[in-house]
DNA sequence: TAAATTTAGGTTAACGATTTCCAAAAGAGA
DNA sequence: TCTCTTTTGGAAATCGTTAACCTAAATTTA
């Protein structure tokens, strides 16, 4: 049969109230002896207090949830590390969960989340679920955002710089020598970062002199499986194009194939550089150029933000924390050997 | 304030236990007209259960965890995202945490899963707690090992074929010409994987009339920095090798660093088989041939397995579910050009 | 029509912790 | 020695559910 304080209390001829003081630490009530004595028990009897009687009685479990939206890509596992070495630090126990994309799914697993009374909620968002990102805030529930810009919503939140990122992405393909740049993103009008990396695209553009007739960007449907074809056919309709800027790692997969399907040389008769570094980026042909997000860092921020709001009398102002990406250049984006 | 069920009881003019009836499914002591007025006020209050205090009472939280030892490799996040799917599709909730191979930390977090009465453990194991996992399945809690075998544990697990996965790959090389084959391990006498892949390896080396004195294998320290270093320095202390067996991921990065340093070419100079198949794979230089474990499948299965046994009343034999590999042949593998 | 049975729903005691009082014993002060 | 204060520890209520048991009304049976 399972332990409970009130064996430990039994064995130690004490009562519950004792053997509760002492475990969590309170020693004011007690000699050392009858705390040796109720140590004893417990070791004795290998007793564990029974979080959910814990948390039932203190209102507070030291679990947080975590709502990610995809669980394909690399760069989350990432991201879950932080957030999981954080927990652990801090004393935290964490639950997961996928959306998968879907708004249903999403909103399912924050009832979940909550009806299991976790003390916070780090999310990226699919954006499509306003309202009750709304009411969760409104509840004064701790909540962090991750990733995605949500408008208009007063909570913490940890984005990257995505304009940044494309920013300099694109700005090495240009002063590198490339004149006619095609951006590759995903058609998804909820979420923010493919904006801010088009964004990032067309400023590079704008400030090395090009002008809007220049912006060439090909939409993707994400989990569509004609990527690869829609890829190739825009790359034969626009045989001028001589550099990709693809601001997803998926996209860079897609992409590649339909270069060799096309059998062009990178980087001379088209460069790449791509978002999301991978550990194979650099071992790829050729090794590729990558905008490096911190994603561990992001996790981290992200869990150590919502346990500070978590264990935070009155609550202080929501912030936004933007992390900064870096680009790592490698061969797939060397200037085209001059015929 | 948070809504309790004795709230909804109030506004309904009935008293708590019929909600609780109505809330679980009983209807068969309730008129549809009760119903429909207790089902108007959970709506109106918007109510949810307190999952901590359905659980307390009836012993049973839908919540099982899973201890993974490594983040890092993206086969986990296969494995996790198998899990995970099941565990929406069978009503449950998932905590997870990361032993990061260290035995301390492993038991930690399954005392910590058991304080909060999961119904059930997916781990793939340390291999050094055998007394804690002995003591688990001794008290009969649900538990499923995943990826490496625990020797005389009675408890249900899903491993790969290992020894079939590395046969099907040294095979391939020999068969392909390869006389002098390498296979690179991690060092870590505790887990059955490394052994049971150089297990395959020797077999291959046998059945296609190699001898004893033909086995080369190269063992590296987990997590150590000079990896790369030990390969460079075998490769060219052993300048006869025609092809490596890298039995992970994470080896095989190294090595394609190795090889680079040493200006070799794949496959004429030297071919390369590879455990675990990655999205990468097929656009490295050359295309990597790669064994492909089918990680999806293995959490699938072993949530499956754990979330029946945790319903099943009477506890059926346990039972190890042996999963199969299949190689993926590329042209890292291509015999070599006859000079 | 009276007794037996069925139906609808309520009362109350758990589940296993924490915490607010309260009480007895010990020590201090005069 | 007597009163006052401090120290040590316990009793019982509480957190939000569920479930065993009970009761009164309605319905069926003879």
């Amino acid at each position: 049969m399972r332990v409970t304080i009130g064996d430990v209390a039994k064995m130690a001829k004490v009562s519950k109230t004792t053997v509760s003081r002492i475990l969590n630490g309170n020693y004011s009530h007690t000699t050392e002896e009858t705390r040796n004595r109720v140590l004893k028990a417990i070791k004795e009897l290998d007793y564990r207090p029974n979080a959910l009687a814990k948390g039932l009685k203190s209102m507070r479990t030291n679990v947080i949830g975590i709502v990610l939206s995809n669980f394909k890509n690399p760069f989350w596992t990432t991201v879950l590390e932080g957030v999981e070495d954080t927990c652990r630090e801090l004393g935290f126990n964490l639950m997961v969960c996928n959306s998968n994309e879907e708004p249903d799914v999403e909103e399912e697993y924050i009832r979940e989340f909550q009806m299991r009374q976790v003390d916070g909620i780090i999310i990226n968002p699919t954006v499509r679920n306003m309202e009750l990102y709304q009411k969760l805030v409104n509840s004064k529930f701790p909540l962090v955002v991750i990733n995605r810009r949500l408008p208009d919503l007063e909570t913490n939140t940890v984005v990257m710089d995505n304009i940044k990122g494309a920013y300099a992405a694109v700005d090495h393909l240009l002063k590198s020598g490339r004149k006619k740049v095609v951006a590759l993103a995903y058609r998804n009008p909820y979420v923010s970062t493919w904006k801010e990396r088009l964004e990032g695209y067309q400023l590079a553009l704008l400030r090395n002199r090009f002008g809007v007739e220049d912006f060439r960007i090909l939409e993707l449907e994400q989990g569509s499986e004609n990527t690869l074809d829609s890829i190739i056919h825009y790359l034969e309709a626009n045989s001028d194009i001589d550099a990709v800027f693809s601001t997803n790692n998926m996209i860079t997969l897609e992409l590649l194939g339909a270069i060799k399907t096309l059998d062009k040389q990178i980087p001379d008769d088209i460069a790449i550089v791509s978002y999301d570094e991978t550990i194979w980026a650099q071992h790829l042909n050729p090794p590729l150029t990558t905008v490096r997000q911190p994603g561990y860092h992001m996790g981290q921020m992200a869990a150590q933000i919502l346990i500070k709001s978590i264990n935070e009398e009155k609550k202080i102002a929501p912030a936004t924390v933007v992390l900064e990406p870096d680009l790592i250049i490698r061969e797939s984006s060397r200037s085209p050997i001059k015929k």
